[in-house]
DNA sequence: TATAATTGTGCGATCGATTGCACAAAGAGT
DNA sequence: ACTCTTTGTGCAATCGATCGCACAATTATA
């Protein structure tokens, strides 16, 4: 009687259950739900769970959700999984959601900002309890959709400038002056910086961090060419343009790991060496950086746990709802590798 | 009267809207529905949708899905989102599945069983209307309890022996043939296999594919060990293994590009050069690999593509219930860079 | 002009779990 | 013996959209 075994168990519901208990659905839906069992007799209890287990019986989620209005559905929008850095911050949501039975339902946004609006539009209407957005800019017409809609948010990995949600980011400027202090004090006085993109907080900051580090150490901090995207290519175009525009420089700190990458591929167009003519330092430590030749020196930004932090931001915010916006900032650390040596 | 406005956009629903335009609820689902929307007077059409926008309205998909019994919702359950090799899969499967108004829900599986099977079960009790596995075995308890309960479930990246489900996989014995064929045509004659772990069919495949390329060349294939994961700690643990074992040895044909890199670093350890000494040929061509030192020489299997297949594949299945379930295998090209070169 | 087909809308059941309220039975306190 | 709790269950409304069915009004056909 397979075929019998799974019709029962692709229909069994509370109601299948109880009449098989011989007691009432809502008894049943008590005896099942552990925070209510105790109220319930044991002999009852016993009976119900039997029954539920014999009929492979399993809660549907959709209509408990439609009742209590809380669907237990995380939305996470991401820029772009080919970029390896969101990869671990996923991956650090989803473990500090799953610890609190919640589930994570992941779009990708694309450059596209009104396509944006549309996947939360789509996430809203699916009647998620909160969001995590990787994809903020500095002013975010999408955070304002959440906000409209009262949907408890939380950005990660970039900011606004003007914090309107909780937030979840590396110490941008401090991880850029370190990365800088960590050139001069091998004696680089001619030092430049590859930009990210000025849409976005990280590209932003760091260059501030870029800044602020140069006109400490008495440095001119001139030297800046900005890229507009964090690729590899992107990267090896502002080298180029940085190259070309100042002559001398002895040291790159780059914004981003692909950034960084890309200068790699412009020096060895160019016939020069890293770290022998030039140093860089990247940003992010992404999976794979130390293998690359030479091994990158880097400022390392803990995915994952930045991740997990923000999922437990929003846990928090779910839990009470008058939580405040706060911003936390997430150690950087600098990870010296072979892409920098002292300066001639 | 922002918080109005706000308050409305919270509450409203079909009913509110209806009651606004002065029609009943079925009506108003009607006239916001494209398919049904023929059937409602022009005049109401647009009255109605005047007021949805007025009232920011956004259709409930969860009670949506509880009438209907389908919730555009596809699970998809990874190994590992560290391993570079999934982000572009999940990438595709979002993609296709996106253009189809369906959405992810993500879950990581991890090494355990019962926790996969545990994953999936909430998924299911969420109502998924199909399943994207990553992570099958090659006989999988996880599949086992998807047909039970009669998921439409699609496998990727790694298959049963016996396909119980449709399956989306590159031509991993091909592939691994390939890879032998140009390490052979470059005069190696002594080549050693990194396999991956026997529990998946990528493991061994792709070992059968280098035994029967060998054969194929004339030479002999016993030069192999494997390794217990795909990582890089256990590819310079089994390179280690398989130097020790066997003396003159000139390539290492590798299963997994992680695994390449752990020769790498043995390599290194024991003062031999890549390729110099050692040619090394790797699989999957991961993101960044092209940048490591020497440059690896792999066999690129079009991650984001087949995720894409994959989902198609799952689409086609909640179209047509009755569909079969066939194995698709994507092709594997061999893309030669620099850690392979000619024997001495 | 009577009949048939078509069009536009309303009614109400339904999906399955949750939960406030009611109420009976059993036990506790005086 | 009598009220006061406590304990265990049942009842029925509810969440919001969907859809088969019914029916009135309009138009087409004979």
């Amino acid at each position: 009687m397979k075929s019998a075994a799974s019709a029962a168990a692709r229909s069994a519901t509370l109601q299948s259950i109880a009449e098989a208990a011989g007691v009432h659905r809502s008894t049943a839906a008590r005896a099942l739900d552990p925070t209510q069992a105790h109220r319930i007799s044991q002999e009852v209890v016993e009976k119900v769970r039997a029954e539920a287990m014999r009929q492979g019986y399993r809660r549907d989620a959709i209509a408990a959700s439609l009742r209590t209005g809380r669907s237990r559905l995380v939305g996470v929008v991401l820029p772009d999984l080919a970029n390896p850095v969101f990869a671990p911050i996923l991956d650090g949501v989803g473990a500090a959601l799953a610890r609190e039975g919640y589930s994570m339902l992941v779009a990708e946004g694309g450059a596209d900002e009104a396509r944006e609006i549309a996947i939360v539009e789509e996430l809203i209407a699916r009647r998620v309890d909160g969001l995590v957005l990787a994809t903020a800019r500095r002013s975010d017409p999408v955070l304002t959709v959440c906000l409209e809609a009262s949907v408890p948010t939380v950005l990660v990995n970039r900011a606004e400038d003007h914090p309107r949600a909780a937030t979840v980011v590396s110490d941008d400027i401090c991880g850029m002056r370190v990365a800088v202090e960590h050139l001069a004090s091998l004696g680089h006085r001619r030092i430049g910086h590859l930009a990210g993109p000025e849409g976005l907080s990280t590209g932003i900051l760091r260059r501030e961090g870029f800044e602020q580090a140069m006109r400490a150490a008495g440095l001119d901090s001139s030297a800046i060419t900005v890229a507009k995207a964090y690729s590899r290519a992107e990267g090896q175009a502002a080298t180029a343009a940085l190259l070309d525009a100042e002559a001398g420089l002895t040291a790159i700190a780059a914004s981003n790991d692909l950034l960084a990458l890309g200068a790699y591929l412009e020096l060895k167009r160019r016939g020069l060496s890293c770290p022998r003519d030039i140093s860089i330092v990247g940003h992010n430590d992404m999976p794979l950086i130390d293998m690359v030749d030479p091994p990158l020196t880097t400022v390392r930004i803990a995915h994952a746990e930045m991740g997990q932090a923000a999922a437990r931001r929003l846990l928090e915010r779910l839990a009470d709802p008058d939580a405040e916006a706060s911003v936390t900032l997430m150690p950087a650390e600098l990870i010296v590798r072979g892409s920098t040596r002292e300066a001639y």
